[in-house]
DNA sequence: CCTACCGATCGGTAGG
DNA sequence: CCTACCGATCGGTAGG
């Protein structure tokens, strides 16, 4: 009795979960009322009230639950010993992009209304999101060891989130080409291009550019 | 004297378009109020409505403007008879991160709060970002005619952007690394990758895929 | 005294 | 170019 109370509150925070994320996806965090969150998942705002303390909240738990998503399939690559180092970070773009197609609002969410978080709870995301940073870093840095000498590996990191996290602009889940299908495309031109990389000689004003 | 007066009011709807692009990049288009933005730039709020009939046209016009001189820089490439079709792509990229450099907040605003513009206006803007991305797209076609073929060269185009417009988020404009020190690497990368790319058999069903 | 919720409305502020 | 406001709606909370 007490048992089934519990779980049922739980799995009503849930719904409201995803409920919101699909409204703060698609309007904007500030575009999308409390009321309109309420009423997309059937209850009164009052009753919202009882599941998360406010707005913030929920933009926290959203972003944060799946951010920790995502860290945890890093760490889990990570220490899989029946992947070669080498081999990590071809198997982090193909899960990335599967875990992508399975929470696009969530993921929108994450990448677009974080900013509007209070600074304790923005901290704490931002941290997760370096943890991502720096797995895909270092896997890069197996690859390519110059490139991490030079400071590089982690810019080179944000241009490939930059392939892979600006899909939720154009992308047509539904269409030929989606999360998955593309993957293969992604890894072909990143694993490719990154061989073609040369180390610009930055940070050093004395050394007069040649053309 | 009647000349003065339209001059600085050009002049004075320019310094408030600079002062809003400011406000929305920094706390979003739905974050930022009119208050706000006629303070940012020295006036009441009445004052101005008097340049901008309402919030979407200040909107409209910060996005339109910037997308509209991305647009003539596609075409002035593309008429540019000393650029070789086969440099047309390079010299995009390199010209197009010059042109962020300069554009930061407006790019932001572009990029983030176009979606909250009414459908009329909205799709004026996305007309105009679609003679980009064919520009783009038409460009790595001249490198990889196959991926024309495919269809693939719009994705491909979409791809390079991710990278390109991701960089908001990241990259500091006063570090080491700013938008013009990693346009060699962004070259590299991405004409590299582009011969590493396979044409997957997508779109026909019947072909059983091999491994 | 608890939980899960409701209709109604609070103090403030938005765009205009 | 300003002060003084409006209709509406915001996030959040009251009593029951």
């Amino acid at each position: 009795m007490a048992r089934k109370k519990t779980q049922s509150f739980d799995d009503q925070k849930e719904v409201i979960l995803q409920g919101a994320a699909e409204l703060f996806a698609r309007r904007g965090y500030l575009g999308a009322s409390m009321n309109d969150v309420a009423q997309a998942c059937g209850l009164s705002k009052a009753s919202l009230y009882h599941y998360y303390r406010d707005k913030d909240d929920l933009l926290a738990n959203i972003a944060e639950a799946h951010v920790a998503r995502l860290a945890e399939l890093v760490k889990s690559v990570q220490g899989d010993a029946s992947i070669a180092p080498a081999d990590r970070l071809d198997v982090l773009i193909t899960r990335f992009l599967t875990e992508y197609a399975d929470a696009q609002n969530s993921h929108r969410v994450l990448t677009e209304d974080v900013k509007f978080l209070p600074p304790v709870a923005r901290e704490r995301i931002l941290q997760l999101e370096r943890v991502v940073v720096n797995g895909f870093a270092h896997a890069i840095g197996v690859q390519r060891p110059d490139l991490a000498e030079a400071g590089l590996h982690k810019a080179v990191a944000m241009l490939l989130f930059g392939m892979l996290n600006w899909m939720f602009t154009w992308m047509r889940p539904d269409g030929a080409l989606n999360y998955v299908t593309i993957a293969p495309l992604v890894r072909d031109l990143f694993f490719r291009g990154l061989g073609g990389i040369q180390i610009p000689s930055l940070a050093k004003p004395p050394v007069p550019r040649e053309r």
